[in-house]
DNA sequence: ACCTGAACACCGTTCAAGT
DNA sequence: ACCTGAACACCGTTCAAGT
């Protein structure tokens, strides 16, 4: 057969594959990809940079629902608090990528132009530039612990016999407790966003 | 050579060298640290559960950095300041680790014993059982976004020519500034906990 | 350009054999 | 009990061969 007339293969399908593995059983590998499209391995590697490519088409797909629009809208701190909650409902969706998204540097395109619209969001409400990565690194850790904890909030122990009292208190975690955690985490993230801008001019330089 | 009449190998050597290893190069493999050990793979497995096991001695040698004894301090949020600073410190230490960490459930008895005292700290202060994983987890959100921030500021961003404003932030971010942020963050942190508790009296049981 | 099929170095885990 | 040495299934990546 070798090269089919109409290829059997594209980034859209190789990211929807990956990211249906990682919902279902929290992790993937680029044979597994391989299998669900019904294709050799080494054919992806015609369309992706290897594993850490499919990473990003799992990105894209996750990202793409965050609502970036929301960046336009205006004051500044509204639009923040929406990206937020754009942001947190699109990861919400996908928890078991999460760790995997975590702890991979970012370089989908599409989810650098939408970080980019951040920054420039922060720079036009007049904040310096030294404070912007500190509040979008912030934020960031707030939404994405936050989603991970909204969708699984036990992953991370494993209480024994000897922490009853972790175990309690793990056992006593309400639904809207994780909620409740993000909204005033984010009042609290605003909150001080807002007193670190201070009196400065939107749009201002200095 | 078969059974030598000295164990070759044991847990705190095990730790050790795969602390080493992701020091060094950000991961660790089992047959690098038996290499590291001179040693077969094998032989790892008679004193650890797998690679799994080898992360949780990694976990205990990382979380060893950590002062429980702020834990016993007076008052509860005094104690809980303290502590987040020490936890912080120790990850900062070893901040390659840290993804690993951050994404493995814990099960290293002597850290799930830290948190049960954690636990009971806040329980014994009168927060409700149902209020106290929100916020460790949030204060754990804290302190090791924080803690990664502090030792690899730049690890998660690759920008490109098409996002100057991202690479001009990155490039601005000097090294105070994940310390001011983790300072706000962990005021904002503790004056949502104060508020969260109320009134509450100090071991009682709601 | 795009897929196959085979190869390569590596991984995590298991286990019989030896002392 | 503890180490060796070999095995197993799996992984990520590369590449000549075919169309």
């Amino acid at each position: 057969m070798a090269r089919p007339r109409t290829p059997l293969l594209d980034r859209e399908r190789i990211g929807a594959a990956a990211l249906q593995l990682l919902a279902e059983q929290g992790e993937f590998s680029v044979p597994q990809v391989a299998r669900a499209l019904g294709v050799q391995t080494g054919s992806l590697y015609h369309h992706v940079d290897g594993r850490a490519g499919v990473i990003e088409l799992v990105r894209e797909r996750v990202c793409a629902g965050i609502d970036g629009g929301t960046l336009a809208a205006e004051p500044w701190d509204g639009a923040l608090e929406a990206w937020a909650r754009s942001y947190r409902a699109a990861f919400a969706a996908y928890p078991r990528a999460i760790p995997l998204l975590m702890t991979t540097p970012v370089r989908a395109p599409a989810v650098l132009a939408q970080y980019e619209q951040a920054v420039a969001l922060l720079l036009g409400a007049g904040f310096r530039a030294e404070q912007v990565m500190p509040l979008l690194t912030g934020l960031e850790n707030l939404v994405l612990g936050s989603a991970l904890d909204l969708a699984a909030p036990d992953a991370m122990w494993e209480p024994t016999p000897q922490t009853p009292l972790l175990a309690g208190a793990l056992a006593a975690q309400g639904p809207g407790r994780a909620e409740a955690a993000f909204e005033v985490g984010l009042a609290a993230f605003l909150a001080y966003a807002r007193d670190l801008r201070g009196g400065a001019e939107p749009g201002g330089e200095g």
